[in-house]
DNA sequence: GTCTATATAATGATAGAC
DNA sequence: GTCTATCATTATATAGAC
């Protein structure tokens, strides 16, 4: 990458992800941080000068991904096939970025000041605007969300205890992709 | 109710959640709680041994709900109509309830400690087990967990922005119902 | 049942040496 | 780039008066 130089700020941005996740962005101290690391305090904040700084770098990272999927959705204009953005989403919430959508699901209210003006939130905003056609009912509306946390959930171990890590993400973006084009149910009356 | 004394126990339980909603339980300090309530932290040690109690006390009134519920579920046996059961369960997310159930649902990683031997969370494993078809695929399995995430999260005045409030439960409880009975898939080969 | 006063420990953060 | 030492602040919790 961009020059050679100790990877501490990587491996801090790491451990504070698992503990983040472990216990919880509150219940998670800076100590522990670096105590986990073997430096100290003050190590931590020569890299990030305070702990949401953390967090956001984090989000960052992440908010790059996000912008292509949201490059090429915008692209496709009219022609925007709704299942293939959400394969694409599903694409996005594996791999290395598994543990901070997960992290992100479970410490909604921790971070619920930080999201404004978040840069992995406003994003998945505009997702969501993409994913709902405009002026569609509340039924859909909640559709396209649960889809999104379908997507997140599935990847959960213990949503899933008897699925194979492997397997996870496939049925996953089944029942996502269940959710925003659900059969039988393409134009109806409602009500 | 039980012998007349100041009602100071379920001010404190009132105020306690709101603040939790608000802005996540440990960001919420015993101090504000009682702030808020115009008394002193002593006060709230009065009633409450710690913070986690405040919670649990929360937790306990709710799981009496869910165990009137649950009784009816078992009392059902093998004739159990699981789309009555999610009807009810509708019920149990709405009324005094709607904050506790987005107090968990935003805050499972704070709670996550908590949740080891805790009364809601059991009786909700329990709830799903029901919901769930003995020996169903990991798709239905998913589906199950996002119909309860539904009726919760239809209530939030944050995800169905352009609906009243009068109308969010109905749209909550027909996403949940097509998510545990979907439509054209009754029986299916799968993979 | 509510108070004042306090104990104790941990937190996020800073200053400045090396 | 990492350290020691320390800061101010806040937290949960307790003891004991009223």
């Amino acid at each position: 990458m961009a020059g050679r130089r100790s990877d501490t700020r990587e491996r801090i941005q790491q451990v504070a992800l698992d503990l983040f996740v472990e216990q919880g962005y509150e219940k998670t101290s800076l100590r522990e941080i670096a105590e986990r690391l073997e430096v100290t305090k003050a190590a931590l904040y020569y890299h990030f000068r305070t702990k949401e700084d953390i967090v956001r770098s984090l989000f960052e990272d992440i908010a790059g991904a996000v912008d292509e999927v949201l490059a090429w959705a915008e692209e496709q204009g009219d022609q925007l096939n709704r299942e293939d953005l959400v394969r694409r989403l599903s694409q996005l919430v594996q791999g290395r970025f598994v543990p901070i959508w997960r992290f992100v699901q479970e410490n909604q209210n921790a971070l619920k000041e930080l999201h404004v003006s978040n840069p992995l939130m406003s994003r998945m905003q505009a997702m969501m605007k993409l994913l709902c056609p405009a002026g569609a009912d509340a039924d859909t509306q909640l559709r396209t969300r649960l889809a999104l946390v379908a997507l997140i959930m599935g990847h959960n171990p213990e949503v899933l205890p008897d699925t194979s890590e492997k397997q996870r993400p496939e049925v996953a973006l089944r029942v996502a992709l269940e959710l925003v084009s659900p059969r039988g149910r393409e134009v109806e009356p409602s009500t």
